[in-house]
Parts: structure tokens; sequence; C-alpha cells
DNA sequence: GTAACTACTAACGAAAAAGTGCCTACTGGC
DNA sequence: GCCAGTAGGCACTTTTTCGTTAGTAGTTAC
């Protein structure tokens, strides 16, 4: 903690992305909304089974992340077993754009220049 | 390494957008090619000095990375002191729209909640 | 003659992130 | 009566990430 009273990374700067992208940077984090959007509104075991290798703690912890920051809308039924649906919001729409956007961008590329340097230099979790 | 013979996460899956927001998303990337953009080609000395809280390591690894991927030129003077520069590819600036786009969307919703929940429950770097 | 300058690299260690296993509550099927 | 099933919470362990320190080279300024 070399920085607590300081600038915390640049995060006090002038750059307005920096929420957002901290956001969209966790790991799983677009790969659920990609799900959501392609499948449409979804309960959480539902989620898991399509991404066999996520923990359950990782996927309650992106899943309430998107929820706080209004990407997501959360719906609960009190039965037991519980009964949780995740669907979008409004500005989760907004979001869809852009992430489109980029995706077109990625297809465009398509080089194994990233795949390679996706392997070795970069997180190791992203989607 | 849990799955090192398997999916590894989800990049053998369908989302083409992997590599390239794994690249993206490390730590700083966005801030390096918003202080290029801005002001041009620069040293690596120089954009160090814009980064106070970088480590010189961290630095060399981004820009490699962004070199890697073709987003990053550099150049080299084998002079002693060394002299090497970085400067965007032309790939660099198709990026560039799309990160202009995710900015006005920060700027747009620029929601205490996304302050908020940058502090608590995403990854500590980003920019 | 030595100290500073630049753009790094390698090795080490601390801190943060993510995985694992165990727990809950009530209902429904055998 | 017993076990499975849902959507997690909590504590513990492992993995990953990142900063720090030390070192490189030859020229130039003191």
């Amino acid at each position: 903690m070399a920085m607590s009273l300081h600038l915390r990374q640049n995060s006090d700067m002038q750059c307005p992305m920096d929420g957002l992208l901290r956001m969209l940077m966790g790991p799983w984090t677009t790969y659920i909304l990609w799900l959501i959007r392609s499948n449409g509104p979804q309960r959480f075991g539902q989620l898991r089974k399509q991404m066999p290798t996520i923990s359950a703690k990782m996927l309650t912890e992106r899943l309430r992340m998107l929820e706080e920051v209004g990407i997501l809308h959360r719906e609960q039924e009190e039965t037991i077993p519980p009964k949780v649906t995740y669907s979008m919001t409004e500005r989760g729409h907004d979001l869809n754009k852009v992430l489109d956007d980029l995706a077109k961008l990625a297809v465009k590329w398509d080089c194994p220049g990233a795949e390679k340097a996706a392997r070795e230099k970069m997180p190791k979790k992203a989607s």
C-alpha cells in the first residue's frame, strides 16, 4: 500500500474512463454480459453451466458488481430453493453498442499476434 | 494451473473479443494510449514522468505488449544512453475511435455508483 | 576519475486476487 | 428418513501480480 494517501494509480487524474474500464476489466465480466444479451435473462445456475470453469464465488461477485453499477438487474424469488434471475438494464444496452464495436475490431484484426500476446503478457482472465 | 490442457478460461470459446479485451484490460494500458494520442510520439522517460506512480518494469511490459499486438511502434536509436520513441500505428488509431465512444459513455453515466463500485469490487488498476 | 544519464532485465518478496471446501434453508421425490 | 437441489456466505490456501533493488553499457559533464 505504497500510495494510500496519494494518487490512487491515476483514478484521481483527468481520465473519466477509469471507472468504466475498471468495471469491464474484471474477469468474466464481458462474457457474462454477452451470455445475457445473447440468451436473454438467466438464472444463476444457467449462467454457471455456460461457464464451466468459473467458481461460484467469482460469478456471485461479478454479478453483484454489475448490479451495483446498474448494468444488470437482479430479481429474487424468496422461495426455497431460491430463484434469482439476472437481466440487462437500459444502461446495459448502452454498453452493448460499444462492445459490439469492439468486437468488430477484434474480428477485423483477428491476428495471431493478439492471440499470442494474450497468452503471454496480459492479465490471465478476461471475457 | 488447473486447466492447462483444457479450456483456458474461455479463450478457446466463441468470443472473439477475448484477446482484445485482455489487452485493453491491462493496467495503465489505455492511459498510455491516451497520453501518446494526446501528446504525440514520446520517449520512455517522458511517459514515465507523466505516470509518477508506475514502475519502470510495468511501463516496459505494457509498452512491449502494445508493440507486440501492433498498436504501438517502437523506434530505438542504438546510441548510449539509448533513445527509444513510441508512436501509434494505424491499428492504434482504429482503437482510439472505440475508446472515444467508451469515454463518451463514461462521461454520460458519470454516476457516483460507478465510482463507488470501482473502489470496492473491481480490480485495482485500470487506465 | 567519477558520476549521471537512458532504457531496460533478472531476482526476490509482499500483497492482492481467485479457487476450494464446508455451511445454510426449505421443499419434493424415493 | 434421506438425499438432491438453489444461490449463495465464510474461512483457508494457492496463485498471480506487482513493486523494489541491483545491475548493464558507453558517452558526456564536472
